[in-house]
DNA sequence: AAAATAGTGTCTATAAGACATTATGTC
DNA sequence: GACATAATGTCTTATAGACACTATTTT
């Protein structure tokens, strides 16, 4: 690119006239699987901290907006269907040192994902997860059961969490970590995994069913030697804020 | 900076091998004077969008932590004492031409400022606006009194301000905004003049005295024909999460 | 005493939380 | 009928909101 007039820039700086920093996405894709929070992981093939499991992420193209490259990002690290994920920015981590190379500023998007298929009917579609160029390996964790993450990644991964534990609590985001359809008891299990606390089952349905977000399918899911569970579905597919 | 061995960078991409954006912060001014939210902007007189009112803003050095490079910003533009400034960040906006020459990312942050001074006792002193280097004049415009803004800046103020009137439902950010020693008056002034509708004032003090966030000086503040008001003062001068 | 702002209490409605038993299906 | 999960209601306490008058100071 050529150079081009200073002051024809902003504040009196030529971005292109001095090194600035790269800019990265990670995106922070989260699931619940067996009543554990996981987190998706690539483990790193070069260094710096080879070996080390990370966020995935990459440098941001010029020609990309952000939030494209959050998601292709995520699109190539999961087989995530077509259908629009729960992708929304969380947190731009900008320290001088985080990668001890180089100037990286990142911008951090975390991705809610439902639960893959556990062989129940409904259960969606979610591909193993792939891993990529510089990534020998990818993988979901139980976020309790860590390795030892690369870079500032543990922080990144700790601000999605806390994110995610206060949106549950004044929107309807967990629809995003649920199936279609579903039954009141996995919508619960959702809740406590995430809160990491158990919750009144009769509270619960009181409350959620007094919200108008949920209807009955008039289905039904039978699975055991037990009583069989209604199938609900959200009233819209899309976080909703609560009163 | 010399160019440096690419497999020694996340996901294969050396940062240094081919064009990536710039990066910038922004720093959205808030304060309350005459009961109207009050915002910072500074006058363009270079292109593009020469003469326009701006957030103020620049380029991220690349020795520079971003929480430092939006403080340095923030202290340039405002006369703002060396007290610590409320100042959080709000976004990354990166939208491939929301600047019309050159890919500029912009991490936008967001501070509260107590009110100039009104003359009262107690008020903090905040120096007038500073022009900079590219910006010809810096001044308050009331939020509902805006000028046309360069850039997305208008969507970049719209976000601050949706924050802000959220963070005032859950949290005691109201602080920033008001001198150490302040009336419940005051405070009530705050909390409408940013939600932009009435409160009721008995519902307003009894919420407020039986949070314990403040705690009465024993001083008064008599400034007309009528009544003195008490002086209050916040237990912790930090944002604090309400029950 | 007029003017102006500070300061106060009750009642109602709604929401949150504690708590235990019955219902319905499979095997 | 044994087993396993689904489903349900009451009471208590805390919170939010509507609502109007008295208190204190200066001029």
């Amino acid at each position: 690119m050529d150079k081009i007039d200073a002051t024809e820039l902003p504040d009196g700086y030529d971005p292109r006239a001095f090194d600035h920093p790269s800019v990265s996405v990670d995106v922070v894709a989260l699931t619940i699987r067996d009543r554990s929070l996981q987190v998706l992981l690539v483990q790193r093939s070069e260094k710096p901290y080879p070996s080390y499991w990370a966020i995935p992420g990459g440098f941001v193209p010029m020609q990309e907006d952000l939030d494209t490259a959050a998601e292709r990002k995520l699109r190539e690290k999961t087989g995530v269907g077509e259908a629009a994920p729960f992708l929304e920015q969380l947190y731009t981590f900008g320290k001088v040192n985080r990668d001890p190379r180089d100037r990286v500023i990142t911008v951090a998007y975390y991705a809610l994902l439902p639960a893959p298929d556990s062989g129940l009917p409904n259960a969606p579609s979610l591909g193993a997860p792939i891993a990529g160029a510089n990534a020998s390996d990818a993988q979901w964790f139980d976020v309790k059961e860590l390795p030892p993450l690369a870079f500032d990644h543990a922080e990144i991964l700790q601000v999605a969490i806390t994110r995610l534990q206060g949106k549950l609590g004044y929107t309807s985001v967990a629809y995003a970590l649920l199936a279609d359809e579903f039954t009141l008891t996995e919508l619960q299990t959702v809740y406590e995994t995430i809160l990491d606390r158990t919750l009144d089952k009769r509270n619960f349905r009181k409350k959620m069913l007094s919200l108008d977000i949920l209807e009955a399918t008039g289905k039904e899911r039978r699975l055991g030697a037990h009583r069989p569970a209604q199938l609900f579905r959200w009233t819209k597919r899309e976080p909703v804020f609560l009163p």
